[in-house]
DNA sequence: GCGATTGATGGAAGTATTTGCAAGTAGATA
DNA sequence: TATCTACTTGCAAATACTTCCATCAATCGC
């Protein structure tokens, strides 16, 4: 799996290294991530707000295509927890990688861990010839305290 | 996990249990899934075209409201596949339960079986209070042949 | 360093999906 | 069965996200 202790010359040998470009919007955005307290994960709304309110402009669409690279790179994980947004998070190593549980009524969210997970993953990536980003068990069930109507 | 075989009277019951509703519409999607062959997926667009071959009418907003709401009802199970749409397919038991291998460049779906996660799936769900409706383990990687290039 | 090449950006337009609202109808009640 | 209530539907408008395209600028070669 993708180690997420990127710096940006690494970002730029990687970008570089297939024809790509480590731009301003580029850099500022791995930086925004690595300087977020652990385990958030932020919708490209509110990361485009979040860096707009620290006169970081970059626009809208270079935000969805950066989350979007970066995933495709194994930087970042993109995570769809049921509701209207996708979110993103840092692609940690092992021990800060977690999985989902998601309510699908009121989309409350409690992530776990689960060793194993991640074996699962290299197995199958191993054995189809897949370089592994990325790995996420979602269960999606309901939570006690709405198992008794049919909509939120 | 809640059963596949459902019938318009079961799915009635379940339903007015609730204080919702059969609709023609809600059953009429119901058995276009089941009369699908095995382990299909369809996309909502897709869904909504080939109900209109049928002379089946159903508004494209009803159709993305019902999808919904029966994978709420662990009818369904909604997978996202990393291109621009949706997918859904019935939600079977253990033997016709399956996960995806998904290419981030290419977009290569690749499924595969594991019966460990459907348990671990399970004591999650137990441990929290949850009723579990679906478990899917996502693995996103690069295929050998994309492995070159930094996009598809 | 300087210019050329070509990938990246920003803004507007497009696509998939969701939501608001008025009209229709399933199911309950008598 | 007739009536009523509130859930559903269909359409149109809104939202999240992607794509198009003209312009900009990171990297490469000199």
């Amino acid at each position: 799996m993708a180690t997420s202790s990127y710096n940006p010359n690494a970002l730029r040998a990687e970008l570089n290294g297939k024809g790509g470009r480590l731009t301003p919007q580029r850099e500022k955005i791995l930086t925004f991530f690595q300087e977020l307290p652990g385990g958030e994960h932020l919708s490209a709304e509110a990361l485009h707000t979040m860096l707009h309110e620290q006169e970081i402009n970059v626009s809208i669409s270079t935000v969805y295509r950066t989350l979007k690279l970066m995933t495709q790179m194994g930087i970042l994980r993109e995570l769809d927890l049921g509701d209207d947004y996708k979110y993103y998070e840092l692609n940690g190593p092992r021990t800060t990688h977690h999985h989902h549980l998601i309510c699908t009524k009121c989309g409350t969210v409690i992530e776990f861990k689960h060793d194993s997970i991640l074996t699962i993953g290299s197995k199958i990536t191993d054995k189809e010839g897949f370089q592994l980003l990325d790995c996420q068990l979602s269960v999606h069930g309901v939570c006690a305290p709405c198992q008794r109507s049919i909509t939120s």
